[in-house]
DNA sequence: AAATTGATGTCGGCC
DNA sequence: GGCCGACGTCAATTT
C-alpha cells in the first residue's frame, strides 16, 4: 500500500463524468492496483477512486501542464470497462510504502438474518395462539421470510425489513396475492416487520389490510438471551 | 488528517456487531474526527469504520490486552447514536499527520436528469406523432417523468430510470393508477424507459400492460449534438 | 456468468 | 430535520 499526501487535481470518465479541482488530498493505492482519493472529511466514500480491477500508469505530463506546475500525472485504467481516472500532482506532501499482508476480514452479526431468526423464534409477538409454520418459505417469485399460522388457523406472511419501506410492502403485496391463490393456505393476511417502519410504507400497507409490526432488536434480543441462559 | 499504519483489531456495535481480528491495516483519522480502517485490498469501502459527528478518545488499556501487546485503544463514539468503535493497537509501523484544508468538492454530470431531457427533446422515439405535453407532470405522489400526447390524442406516461427494475416498474404504476381517474387524462398508457431493463421488470410491465423502451444514451446524445450544431 | 437483494449503504434534493 | 430516490451504488448469494 502505498500513501502519497499531494496537492492534486482528477478527473473522471465512465459511467458518468467528473471532475475534482487542485486542493491537497491523501491518496491511497492499494495492492491490487485500486486507487482512493480523501479529502479531510465527509464519510468513508471517497471524492474520487477506482475499482480493481484497474492499472496505474504515470504518463507523460505536456508542456501547458508541466508550467502550470503538474509535476506528474496518473493514469488509472480500468481493466474490464473504459472507466478511467487521471490525477494530475503538484506539490507531494508525503509519499511512503508499506507491507500490509492479506486481511482475514470483518465477523458481522445482527442483520436482517438475525432478525428473521429471532421473530421466528418469537413468533408469539404477532398475537397470542401464532405458531410457526416455516421460514423462508418458497415461491414462485421467491421465499416468504416466515409463514406462521394464527389462532383461528388463518395463514400469515410475513416480510421482515430491517427499515421498512414501500418497496417492502410491494414485496410483501406480490406474495400474498401469489399465496392467496393456493386453496390449503387461502386466506392469508400480510404482516410487515420491521425495526423501522417508514410513515409512506405504514400507509400504503394499511391501505392493503397489511398489518405492521415494528420490532424492537434490542428487546429481542433481550429475551434470545434470557433463553439462551435458561438451557 | 492523522495516518497510521499498525497491526490492530477491532469492534464495531451499533447498527449491527462486527469484529476484526488482528492484522496490519491502515488507520485514516480526518479532521472531523470520523475513522476509516483499511486492509490493502476490496474496494474503496472500509472494512471498519466510523462516520461524522463523532469523537476519537484514547482509553486504558487493562493488563490482560496489556499482556496481549496492545499498546493503546482508541474508542470512537458516535455524536448522535450508540454506534462505537473499538481500536485496538498492536506494533504501529508508521504515524503521521497532515493539514489537507477544505476541499473544493467533486463537480459532477448527471445521467438520469440528462436522458429526461433527451427523451423530451425526442419524444417521437416513443412512435411517430408524440408529442411533449411536459416533464416533472406533478401529481399528488410526486412527478411523472415525461407526459406526452400519442398520435391518437391518447395520455402517454413515462418513467425513465438509467437501470430498469421492478421498482420503477411499481412506481410507474402507481402513477398510471392515480392519472387514469383524471377525466381530462384518461385513459393512460404507461411507458418505462431506461437505459436497461431488468427481465423481471420487463416481465411484470408486460403483464401490466406498460411498454418498454430501452433508451441508446450514446445515440440519443449524439442526435442532440447534431442538433445542437444545427442551430 | 447473470440476476437478485441487502447494506453500519452513502449522498443529494426537496419539503 | 426528515423523507425519498439515485448511485461510478458495492458485494454476497443464488440460479
Amino acid at each position: 500500500m502505498r500513501l502519497v499526501v499531494a496537492s492534486c487535481a482528477a478527473r473522471y470518465s465512465g459511467r458518468l463524468n467528473a471532475s475534482l479541482p487542485r486542493a491537497t488530498r491523501l491518496l491511497v493505492v492499494k495492492a491490487d492496483g485500486s486507487v482512493l482519493l480523501h479529502s479531510d472529511g465527509g464519510s468513508y466514500k471517497p471524492l474520487n477512486w477506482m475499482s480493481p480491477p484497474c492499472t496505474l500508469a504515470l504518463t507523460e505530463v505536456d508542456d501547458e501542464s508541466a508550467a502550470a506546475g503538474v509535476t506528474a500525472r496518473w493514469t488509472v485504467q480500468h481493466q474490464k470497462s473504459d472507466d478511467r481516472l487521471e490525477i494530475d500532482l503538484y506539490e507531494v506532501l508525503h509519499d511512503s510504502a508499506h507491507e500490509l499482508g492479506v486481511d482475514p476480514g470483518l465477523v458481522k452479526d445482527g442483520v436482517e438474518a438475525h432478525l428473521q431468526e429471532l421473530l421466528a423464534a418469537q413468533i408469539g409477538l404477532l398475537g397470542a395462539g401464532h405458531t410457526l409454520i416455516r421460514r423462508e418459505y418458497p415461491t414462485a417469485i421467491g421465499p416468504v421470510d416466515i409463514l406462521a399460522r394464527d389462532a383461528a388457523g388463518g395463514t400469515v406472511a410475513i416480510e421482515i425489513k430491517r427499515r421498512g419501506d414501500i418497496d417492502g410492502v410491494e414485496q410483501l403485496t406480490r406474495y400474498l396475492e401469489l399465496l392467496g391463490r393456493d386453496p390449503l393456505l387461502a386466506p392469508v393476511r400480510g404482516v410487515f416487520a420491521a425495526q423501522e417502519i417508514k410513515p409512506q410504507a405504514r400507509v400504503l400497507a394499511t391501505d392493503r389490510g397489511i398489518a405492521c409490526l415494528v420490532l424492537d432488536y434490542d428487546a429481542m434480543r433481550g429475551v434470545d438471551d434470557v433463553d439462551a441462559r435458561l438451557f
